[in-house]
DNA sequence: GATGAATGAGCTTTCATTCAT
DNA sequence: AATGAATGAAAGCTCATTCAT
């Protein structure tokens, strides 16, 4: 594939994933996407072949967004408790500053699986992601911060948890900012989760 | 409304939850409820004018059920960390016994927001629900057991967490079944809580 | 039939009458109608076979109404200029005080075509109000007032001119009342009609 | 709009025109004109928006035709007693050789309020047509052939019995074939109209 | 690569009419 | 006579996808 092919793709995939984020995968049509970039519906499928291959590459792009932003505070030198504040904090920023990455990853996502069923099982596409989370978790267990316990129980609580803020602040139930909840945020996990 | 006319109208409604929670709101059509309750399509509409005020029924019938079961635990004569534990389990109990009740509340309710939009804002149709982790949190926090944070702060760790975990064990990639998850997380969650 | 069977059969038409005027034949369904009268939709069908069958009966009524008005002004000792006139006031009238009377004739009856066609061929529907319009026009080229011209050319003047006033004021573009077109409109129909 | 897609338009417009008159709004369906079409339902929507939209754009087509036929009379150096008969008969001459222009005109922008309701206010998707009868009008008046009268009163007189007799001619009722009814009925209006 | 007309299956919803009670 | 739940056919409209150009 040309780099002008990944490019137009890439372009895609943006445009798509704030129309699916806002006005939800059934809702959001593929004249919808054409429009919005002034492309036609018919040269659309000349970039993916269907609606539901591009929901998966949009999932793999978000995850591989975040699985990055991760993977640069995993390498810093800082101890599981700085880094446990700065994954709350970047990704409490990105629901500020980039709703629909989230968005996308929370109501997209998690929620429609007739679409995700068929190659993304086990969630091998939310990967990158994933795996970042998981050397966090190790490294902090390895250096004797965090306690040893089922990697997805950590997972859980660590990504319920801020998921369930992100969502409760889209339904305006909270009282406060969601940036001022990252250091209540984070001192509960790592309440949860240290030896 | 006589009392047939109510019964027949929960029949549909557990008929719906079933196959909302399992193929989704978009690809559950009329016709499939109708067949599934071998009654006429028209007739349906005798009993909800729309597939969308079925779907909000639907939540605040679900956000009943929860309600009433966590009233009974918070009515119990137990401690705090025994009531973060029965939460814990009834949780995950349903999750194993009436998985479609949990899918709906999941995957339906939070995630399909134009369906929701008009008519349940903040919440308000899983009023029931929320109104008992509330009372619960506020009689922990009371007698000293719970620190005393923003409500919504505990809530978004124990909800988030909570759901976070059924949703792994949706995607099959927990090592253990989910009920032998209910110690780590409730000693999680109240570790995080805990006063 | 029952003498009461016979009023409520009157009084579903003048219900239906109403409906059918203001929203439209198709517009207007069986339990709209049902409801307006605070009965049944199954009992609707034990005075009426079907809605066709019911908005020829109506028909009929409004028919027999404006044959009736009609009928009084011939009956009465005067000229064929003062018949006319009154001829023309009572309409004015009606579409005044009765708008739903002219509204069915001339929305519903002449252009609901599929559903007059059975049964009301070549105005037997209408016959009352036609006959009374024929006795006007027949008495006055007998007593030399009206020139002797083919009777449905009189009759398309008349009632068209009437109709089309009618319809004008009802989109609005009449500068005057409509009750202040009596004189001109009667004499208009004069000039043209008379000997 | 390409010129092709336009073309397209018109095509359809006058195959729903004789759907329309011949069966009646409410009677004709969208796959119906579809098929007369020989294409998709579908595609019918690239068209046209809906099905309302259509029926609008249809009476704007009647009414510049009409409009269109009536210029070329009063463009004429004719005397006003002369355009009359002209207008009487072009559109009597209508009437027989297409019929639906004017059943579309009579028994469907007439009656079928709901749909023209939003977007024809006030006569102005028949403006066209109303403003040619308008200028035949009031040249006449300037030349002291007609009598200086409200403009509407005419209007209802002229269109009404036009309309009227179209109407009989419809319901089988009239013994003359309608263009022998071209010399009376022009002497009637003119009778009426004259100053 | 690019266009957008065309397809056709499928959706939600409506409603005249029937019928068991 | 009266009720209103039940039927089922049909309507308007949508949209992922294809394909001739």
């Amino acid at each position: 594939m040309t780099d002008k092919k990944q490019q137009k793709k890439e372009q895609i995939m943006l445009a798509s994933l704030g129309l699916f984020a806002s006005k939800g995968f059934y809702n959001t049509t593929i004249p919808d996407i054409a429009l919005s970039l002034k492309m036609s519906v018919g040269n659309m499928y000349n970039y993916f072949k269907s609606k539901d291959l591009l929901a998966k590459e949009i999932i793999k792009f978000v995850s591989s967004y975040f699985g990055k932003k991760i993977r640069a505070i995993n390498e810093e030198n800082i101890s599981t408790k700085e880094k446990t504040r700065k994954i709350v904090e970047i990704y409490f920023q990105t629901a500020i500053v980039k709703p629909e990455m989230l968005d996308y990853f929370l109501r997209i996502y998690l929620s429609t699986r007739e679409v995700f069923k068929d190659g993304c099982e086990g969630m091998i596409c939310v990967n990158d992601f994933v795996t970042e989370i998981m050397i966090y978790f190790e490294e902090g267990v390895k250096c004797g911060d965090l306690r040893d316990q089922d990697f997805f129980n950590a997972f859980g609580l660590f990504m319920g948890y801020l998921g369930g803020m992100v969502f409760l602040q889209g339904e305006n139930v909270l009282p406060k900012k969601l940036n001022e909840y990252v250091d209540d945020v984070s001192d509960n996990i790592y309440k949860a989760l240290s030896a």
